[in-house]
DNA sequence: AATGAATGAGCCTTCATTCAT
DNA sequence: AATGAATGAAGGCTCATTCAT
């Protein structure tokens, strides 16, 4: 037990480094040089170095963790309104990504492959797109010639919106909605 | 009189470089060297800093130059149908970043601020929008509440999307085209 | 007696650190990092560092202790044939260095200046040489103009050549042995 | 022609960074830094990577260049008197090692693999040997059972000993020959 | 006394920009 | 005016050494 636990200190750092690192990441995008994260988190390059052997993986942790932050915010929310599911899930998307260039960069495919890197997480979210997909369509509030594939488009496109125009960007979900009715 | 010839041979490897640098940007992104550029142009990398003081304004050229076709192809285009005006406008645009990856950060504001830097090309094209959606809600093709702004902020999606999916994004123009209907 | 039982500690923790960094430098040469031989031998950077202060007196130690069991196994055998003691000398420090890079360049000079760093051993390793000339050249084995400085140099020719071309190397020792007979 | 040839001043600079690039790998061997050669050159480290695209290669260049020095040298040298051509190669070789660590690297394998980063050079470099070799033996100053990949092997060992002990080591020169006569 | 986490200098390499030719 | 060579400041990553636990 105590072997598989970071010491304190350790954790206490590396914790400290994964939050700077998802503010900075969120703020900048993937392409911030790591000196300027460990200059955030007043460590040591080294110290980054020490919990994540390359950039790209401490960009793929804080993802990872994103993606787990979505799935589970939607799983609880989900279970309410069938109909709903699928728009709540794409709007708080949205706003995610507007916070988050990292979260966005990775939806669009900049900097990682999520197919590829994170195969877990993408699996657990494309399960959880599919199921509220279905779930929206039954209840009638989407279209059936629409697809997950689709619904991953949409996320990126947005997000790409929130990011640019912040709040005011909402003012489009309802056209969003309309346009995924069924005619 | 040799004035006016050197004068045509600088003009002339302007427009060389203008043009490889799009093609270049496009493909490569706002991130690709300048050497690359030059030797793509034939010319060298001290000939592009002839003509543009930093690479930034090379690519805030290129932009300016991206925007004014952009605007002449929809004049010609939009006398038609002020219906259809809009969305081919918006269609076009999305068809544009796709292959473009420059002009799509310029939207999305990474890079450049298209107000600040390119003022006068910024002004046209927000008349040209305004002109588009007027006449497309008095077409009664789109809903009266939406405003310029979220035509910018529409483009910016739809090039993200577009660059994200390919050809496969253009699934989701009807649904646009649903989304800004007059309910 | 508590400082009794700690001092048995360390000193069984000293004399693991000794074997596993002499095994990693024999492999890897002194390029080696610290940290790897650490993992090697359980134990925390740091307990290194409290036992040698540098990382190039940790090398040092180790070739001070090889160097030792070299004077031992030789002293041993030598008595047998005056003649041939050399020879068993030189071609078993050759096959010591084949798989202990450490202990090469410790007498090639990279590194370390035996002479400077271990005066103590290096005197030991001298008269031994010395002896097992001079015993040698009186069994007739070894021509006369043949002096300690040139065993010494005939060491780091032969570890070379061992290292070089493992055992394929010995080939040539039938060649050494002519080379030194008198003519 | 004019677009093959470098520039005056690019070629004096690439020159200089050849021939301060061989003093200092010579002197330091492989591992010294790159920014080492370009501040005893005195040019940026960036001048070069615009000469040699990795360190690596430029260490190649290096030793490369060696090579060739050698084989014409022992071309010119070796027509006179086929008994002594091998020894004058071997004892050159020695005398180039000593003052040249680079090469001694390369010849040990340290830095690079002859066979597969330079096959031209090596190979070039083995039929010059295949030619003494044979020369000798016809001769009769060279055992028979001797093939070319002992006369590696002494290569590597003859340059360690030279380099260790620098003319001093010539004193065993003669022991060399005897050693590789028939008996 | 041991641990292993943190540090920070140093390494190789890239690239925007300047400048000699 | 054009060329492309030179510069030098980053950037990602490693590792000897120090230090909090």
């Amino acid at each position: 037990m105590t072997d598989k636990r970071l010491r304190a200190d350790a954790a206490r750092n590396r914790a400290r480094v994964l939050r700077v690192a998802y503010e900075t990441f969120a703020e900048e995008g993937a392409g911030v040089p790591i000196d300027e994260i460990a200059r955030r988190a007043g460590v040591g390059a080294g110290t980054i170095y020490r919990h994540f052997p390359t950039k790209e993986s401490l960009f793929q942790a804080i993802v990872a963790d994103r993606l787990r932050q979505v799935v589970e915010h939607t799983r609880e929310q989900a279970a309410a309104d069938p109909g709903e599911g699928l728009f709540a899930f794409l709007f708080h998307l949205a706003e995610q990504g507007a916070t988050d260039l990292g979260l966005t960069e990775a939806f669009a495919g900049v900097g990682v492959d999520l197919a590829t890197s994170l195969p877990e997480a993408e699996r657990e979210f494309t399960d959880l797109m599919t199921g509220l997909l279905a779930r929206a369509q039954r209840a009638g509030t989407v279209r059936r010639d629409v697809d997950v594939d689709d619904v991953r488009t949409l996320i990126v496109g947005l997000q790409a919106m929130r990011r640019f125009r912040g709040e005011r960007a909402d003012r489009l979900y309802p056209m969003i909605r309309a346009g995924l009715a069924p005619r």
